[in-house]
DNA sequence: CCGAAATAGTTGCGTGTGCATCATTTTGCA
DNA sequence: TGCAAAATGATGCACACGCAACTATTTCGG
């Protein structure tokens, strides 16, 4: 009965999802406080300076940050605003397509992304560890740890 | 020296996370937007729905809602609402414990579900698709099919 | 047995996000 | 060359979320 067959395929992947959606939701709700308490950022927010700190020349396009950071583009814009009221970003237009935006990182931003990276690491090893003591996220902890290397890694979308 | 394996560790974490939430963030969009679409659901709906119906009784106390889905208890309270007044779901209190509220889905609940699942299994089955052909995320979409099936898995935390 | 502490759930408030829309610039087709 | 279509980013709006504070109920210590 081949509708069998497919129905427990699909209920593998509904299964495969929920645990990696558990996973994601406790990883991310231990380094949004911490990362809030200790230095004032969002997990996002921590993102942007990540990803942009890892580009060649620390800057990108909203377009291709948009991506990276999978947020619409209205979020984008003001999560780019909110880091460039605090100094950690800086805006300009692209000289060759006037339609497009760079954001780049400036050296008060990779301060406050190396200060806040120890936090970064430390929470996200313990939510790791806790995670590992529950039954059904145990094997996906495993797993990830032996994820093989992504060399480049750093370009958007 | 000691603190450089400790931080090419810290690095496997952090790597290992950013594709974790990478493949989270690209699946979750493709649901809220299938199921928004066709069935007027969010992701966290359909969550609720779905763990409820796995439940014996099809019920469960607020709180231990709010810990299945990973959400705060305001943010719990306000989905059940909604959820409430379209019928999918009803309240009622804890006979024994008169501060505890259950949840339980309806017949019209368990229904709109079953409505919901085919798109939800087949937008899931296409993110997958699409994400194991981005070469950064194929590893951990082929070891999340590979993830030993919990048995139990429907009691909330 | 009574009152303090703990627990469950709800509500006011601030904020971050997506959708629809808009202005500006570039691209492509005739 | 000229003008419609596409693309980029910003803004108005609605809404879901977390935090802090509150009420109601249960538990526990004296």
């Amino acid at each position: 009965m081949p509708v069998e067959i497919d129905d427990s395929a699909a209920e593998a992947r509904a299964q495969g999802w929920r645990t990696l959606a558990a996973l994601h939701a406790r990883i991310e709700d231990a380094l949004e406080r911490a990362l809030q308490r200790e230095h004032r950022l969002s997990v996002s927010e921590y993102s942007v300076l990540d990803v942009l700190a890892r580009q060649d020349g620390f800057h990108l396009r909203m377009n291709q940050l948009s991506g990276a950071v999978v947020l619409s583009r209205s979020a984008t814009t003001r999560l780019v605003a909110r880091l460039e009221e605090r100094g950690l970003l800086q805006r300009y237009l692209c000289p060759d397509d006037r339609r497009g935006v760079y954001t780049e990182v400036t050296a008060d931003g990779r301060a406050a992304l190396e200060r806040a990276r120890p936090t970064h690491d430390e929470s996200l090893a313990a939510a790791l560890r806790r995670a590992e003591e529950l039954p059904e996220l145990a094997p996906l902890v495993t797993t990830l740890a032996v994820l093989p290397r992504a060399e480049g890694e750093g370009s958007a979308e």
